[in-house]
Order: structure tokens, then sequence, then C-alpha cells
DNA sequence: GCAAACATACGAACATTTTCGTAACTCAGA
DNA sequence: TCTGAGTTACGAAAATGTTCGTATGTTTGC
């Protein structure tokens, strides 16, 4: 494990979300990309991503005038970070009771459904 | 729709969990629970449910000195508003994607394997 | 009636996160 | 070379969230 277990703040994953999309990116271009959802300044895109620097949470490339920043931490381990915290705080530690929720709730479609299904009893199958 | 779109803080959901444990509480037995996980004063607590008082995150009744506090906002709108957000931010809108990384990464009994199948065999059959 | 225990209210310190202004440096083009 | 646009670094203000001390009021038991 590396420094992986630090949570990103808010601000932080909105800008982790568009590194993971992008992939390696200027501040220009993720600070271009963040104010189509949102009012801020290019400075304070800049500050963001030079503290996500110092705590890990993105890498990056200082060689050329522009730096280039990417990701530092994968989108699939925050993924299950935040799934694990809400399925604690929120789930009783219970991950079918999160499905349940997130079948129940959301608009899934009859594609999805059945993919769901199969690797449910691939699970089954292969599971204990 | 009334005040429930307020997204409570960490604290605030911790408090939330105890309330929608216990039922209408006291500051103090909240408090009694709240410390057993974590250290803080009483009147942190205090301070902490007046807060979510004013943002209508708890009701109260004050007829007594003990002041009676029960929560605001429901457990299932408050599950499903976190859901939704995850899914957004994090799953690209796409619920299944959470449904499979829960899936995926969680144990789950054999029994609730077979619940969420059968769930979702239901849902196939009447959706369609 | 009085003291101790317990309750609320609330200001304010503190911590964390977000925002931005400004200085300083680099580069391209006239 | 000079200027203007673009870049980083960084301090510090602003905003938000957390913690607690203290004042004050109420209740209980002796």
């Amino acid at each position: 494990m590396s420094s992986q277990n630090i949570k990103p703040t808010e601000s932080e994953l909105e800008i982790l979300r568009i590194l993971w999309e992008r992939g390696p990116s200027t501040v220009r271009e993720v600070h271009e990309q963040l104010v189509k959802t949102k009012e801020s300044g290019y400075t304070t895109t800049l500050k963001l991503m030079q503290i996500m620097y110092e705590k890990g949470l993105v890498k990056r490339d200082d060689t050329n005038r522009s730096h280039i920043y990417e990701a530092g931490v994968s989108q699939e381990k925050t993924r299950k970070m935040m799934t694990d915290k809400l399925i604690r705080t929120l789930f009783q530690g219970s991950s079918s009771k999160l499905v349940m929720q997130a079948l129940g709730h959301h608009k899934v479609s009859k594609e999805e459904l059945a993919a769901i299904r199969k690797y449910l009893e691939e699970m089954e199958k292969s599971g204990k």
C-alpha cells in the first residue's frame, strides 16, 4: 500500500475525476474543464493541484514550464474506498443493502440488469 | 420538497445514525453513545445538535428541561441522496457500476446473494 | 433553603478547506 | 530588447466545520 489512503476533499475529487478522464494534463486544461461546471479562478485550481501534489494525490512532471499532472491515486481504489465508507456509515456494513438501494431507486437498463444477473450467477457458482 | 436536501456534515451524520437507531433521545443519550466510538465533550455534542436543529436536520421537543431530539431527515432519503451522489461523482452515473463494485469487493453471504438475485429477477419481470 | 448535579445557550477559538491576489519567472513575437 | 501573455509559488483571507469554556437556569436530595 502506498499513500493511497488519503481521503480527497470534495474539490480534490472533482480534479481527480477530470484527470482520470483526460489523462495527464496541465493545470490550464484541468481548469478549462472545471469551469464548465463551476465558477472559479485559475489560481484556485492551481493551488488545489499543488496541495494535491503535496498530499500525493497527483503526480507531476515539471520538466517543462507548464507542469503536467496526472492522478496519483487510481479511480478503482478511490471507488472502493468511498463505497466502503458509504456501506459502513449508512448501510450498517451490508453491501447488499446498498445494492438494493442502487437497484431500487435508479433507472437501470434491461441490458445492465442482465449483466448484473450474469455477474451474480458467476459469483454464486465460483464463490464458496 | 422540504428541507431534506441539506447535506449533513461528517459529524452530523454520526448523530443522525444514532438518532435513527435509538429514536427520540436526549443530548445526553446521544452523547453517551457517541463517546463509545469517539472522544468528545458533552457540550460539543450539544452544540452540534443545536446547529442541526437550526438546519432542520433534527426536530426537538423542548417542553421539558431535557430536550428530546429526533431525526428530521429519514434514513431512507439520506441513503438515497448519498448513493445518488456517489453514483454521479464516481461511477459516471451508472448505478450498475456501483452494484458490481459493491458485489465484487465486499463479502456478501450466500443468503444475501440469493436475495439480491431474487430481487433482480422480480425487477426484470415487472420491468419489461 | 441550599448545594451539587445537570441542562441549555452561545461566543469564540481552532482546524480544515477553498479562494484569490500578488510577486516572480519564462517565453514568444514585434 | 522589450512587452505582454502565460506560468508557478505562496501567503493569507474567507468560508466552513468542529470543539469547548463559561454563563446561566433548573432540578434533586438532604
